[in-house]
RNA sequence: GCCCUCGUAGUUCAAUGGAUAGAAUGCGAGCUUGCGGAGCUUGUGAUGCAGGUUCGAUUCCUGCCGGGGGCACCA
């Protein structure tokens, strides 16, 4: 658990091997029976990093006194007594070490400085999120892909990887075929260009009633597919025209929730590619062809379903165009690590792919990986359909998220002028509802509730943004109008002046120093709501930290480390926020 | 039937196998000095059931119960 990023993960390392040492010389026991684990918390209300002793099966926990005994050593350690401040037994199995508070000062100035934290430089991260279906509004339930995916993303970046932002278009398949057979029986032209998506949408679904009392219509459907993918030019113009339509609707989302892609490909973008996968599977035997004419692989060793690769007309599936982008990414791309944050309904359909792209060695070096989420349901707990037109737009609960926030602003806040004002409630709107699915593990159901979603208080965006805004409000007073914030140095201070400190200002101290655990935790659990929850604590923390401490009036020495706490504290809100995706406002 | 996933205060959510299971919201009680009350302090209240592994289980394993999703010509 522990890496030596910062000055808590070397010590806890260091630590680690001190005290194997000790425990093996005094009881004889082999490197392998001696496990020794480090976790580090605020407990509390102090913080320690706290070690807890397991040796091997011999004596289950550490006993009491053998813990004591390794404890004395430990206390003549010059290790120990140069980086602990307290070390005490705290319960079966714990021995409590408490870090030198001046350590952790001296180490804050690289806490936001990235380069100090590079785990993950020279990798290559493929992240593939958002992905909508062209032809068909952005609804409710894309946006956990399209918020879980960019902070993954950033993340990852953070800490130093070549990170590629994958948007892969929803733009071949069947669908289209029932698409375009709906347009040519029912269409205008002129209603598609006036509202692309919405009438798209309502062609579509038209085209599903109607199928129940004539179902001929399906196999129509799937004609117009069959007809699009040999490459018909009536069909051909008319899907392109559909995807260009809907891609202009998607840039003004995209452009509201700030989210950025380096490439936005499609399935389409491997149709020339599919032919040659199928045939590679049916050379290697991978796949092999039925009666009918399609193309299946069977993978019951694998413990899963077949899973078909071509139809029996010949036509492409979504696995096919799956496995194609997997060899042409690997050849292509070169990654090192290739993550798909879609939904947990698609867990089959990843384990079949991958299971394929590994038999075939699609992926040599590359590890795939499926980031599931939960579904957004329904408020009545049922799953929401494109086809039934039950749906939850995402613009709208953007535009209702971003006017409750204004509503409040233009009541907390009336100086404000009204150009900031809308960019408060824009910045607050959108981050509450991006923090919202953030801050929450990303693998349970989500109920849509439009009060939860709307929510200001709290655990919520508002909640981080205001503490950044109290903050910077008490440096620009500090300043005392002189230059900008940005170009406000604090001056040094030493270590003495902690023994002056409260021990609210300790608690602040050691809430900052955990914000590099806190991005590599999101990263190995590709979690973003452990960066969420960290925020959050440090920002609850800030908040009794100021409530308490006066930071301006505090005699010089205090005031230069309580300056210094105030702007660590805003810099890793800030950059911890932005890293979500989330923005910040200097005033609301 | 098989597979994935979830089950924790009234509600919405946390908790690398560890210490007294944390928050938010709701309801109750407080906070004029000092930098912004979108805040702070404080009371209230929870691990679906039954086994197993372990010194120790919300966490891992097995079974059951319950919610959601999926299981070849949709994506």
């Amino acid at each position: 658990m522990a890496s030596e990023v910062d000055i808590l993960g070397m010590l806890s390392v260091k630590l680690q091997n001190e005290i194997a040492e000790v425990a093996q010389k005094h009881y004889q026991l082999t490197p392998k029976e001696v496990e020794v684990s480090v976790s580090r918390e605020l407990a509390h209300g102090d913080y320690t990093t706290n070690v807890a002793l397991k040796v091997a099966s011999k004596w289950g926990v550490l006993p009491r006194q053998a813990a004591e005994t390794i404890l004395e050593e430990l206390k003549t350690s010059r290790f120990i007594i140069r980086n602990f401040s307290k070390i005490e037994i705290a319960g079966p199995g714990f021995i409590n070490f408490t870090i030198k508070p001046e350590l952790l000062l001296t180490s804050l100035p690289l806490l936001t400085n990235r380069k100090e934290r590079e785990l993950w430089r020279g990798q290559r991260v493929i992240v593939e999120y958002s992905s909508p279906n062209i032809a068909k509004p952005m609804h409710i339930g894309h946006i956990r892909s399209t918020i879980i995916g960019a902070a993954l993303a950033n993340i990852y970046e953070n800490l130093g990887a070549k990170v590629i932002r994958l948007n892969h278009l929803g733009d071949w398949g069947t669908q289209f075929g029932k698409l375009i057979a709906a347009y040519k029986l029912w269409g205008s032209r002129t209603a598609v260009h006036k509202h692309p998506i919405e009438e798209m949408l309502k062609l579509y679904v038209k085209f599903h009633e109607v199928m129940k009392d004539k179902p001929d219509l399906e196999k129509q459907g799937q004609e117009e597919f069959r007809k699009l993918e040999e490459g018909d030019r009536t069909n051909k113009a008319l899907w392109n025209w559909f995807k260009r339509e809907s891609l202009r609707e998607f840039d003004i989302l995209y452009k509201r929730l700030g989210i950025k892609f380096d490439r936005i490909t499609g399935e389409s973008f491997y149709e020339s590619m599919l032919k040659g996968v199928v045939a590679d599977l049916l050379k290697r035997k991978i796949a092999i062809k039925n009666a009918d004419g399609s193309i299946v692989v069977h993978l019951e060793s694998d413990s899963l379903s077949p899973m078909l690769v071509q139809k029996s007309d010949g036509a492409s599936l979504y696995a096919t165009r799956e496995l194609a982008s997997i060899r042409y990414r690997a050849s292509h791309l070169k990654p090192n690590l290739m993550l798909y944050v879609v939904a947990n309904e698609q867990a089959l359909h990843f384990e079949q792919v991958f299971a394929t792209a590994a038999r075939a060695n699609y992926a040599p070096h590359l590890k795939l990986e499926h980031i599931k989420f939960g579904l957004v349901l329904g408020e009545d707990g049922q799953k929401l359909a494109t086809r039934e037109g039950k749906i939850i737009k995402l613009d709208e609960v953007l535009a209702q998220a971003i006017l409750l926030a204004r509503q409040i602003v233009d009541k907390k806040n009336v100086k404000l002028p009204t150009k900031a004002k809308a960019r408060v409630a824009e910045v607050v709107g959108v981050g509450a509802i991006k923090y919202n699915d953030l801050s929450q593990n990303r693998h349970t159901d989500i109920t849509f509730n439009w009060d939860k979603m709307l929510s200001l208080d709290g655990n919520s965006a508002p909640y981080l943004q205001y503490t950044y805004v109290r903050l910077k409000s008490i440096l620009r007073k500090a300043q005392n109008g002189k230059k900008s914030v940005k170009k406000f140095k604090l001056p040094k201070i030493g270590a003495a002046v902690l023994e002056q400190a409260t021990p609210s200002d300790i608690t602040m101290l050691r809430m900052i120093s955990r914000y590099p655990e806190a991005i590599l935790r999101a990263a190995e659990e590709n979690g973003p709501h452990l960066l969420a929850g960290y925020l959050y604590e440090l920002a609850n923390s800030t908040n009794n930290f100021y409530q308490v401490s006066p930071v301006l009036n505090a005699n010089p020495h205090l005031k230069n480390l309580r300056l210094t706490l105030v702007n660590t504290a805003a810099e890793v809100l800030k950059q911890g926020l932005e890293i979500l995706g989330i923005e910040v406002v200097e005033q609301m």
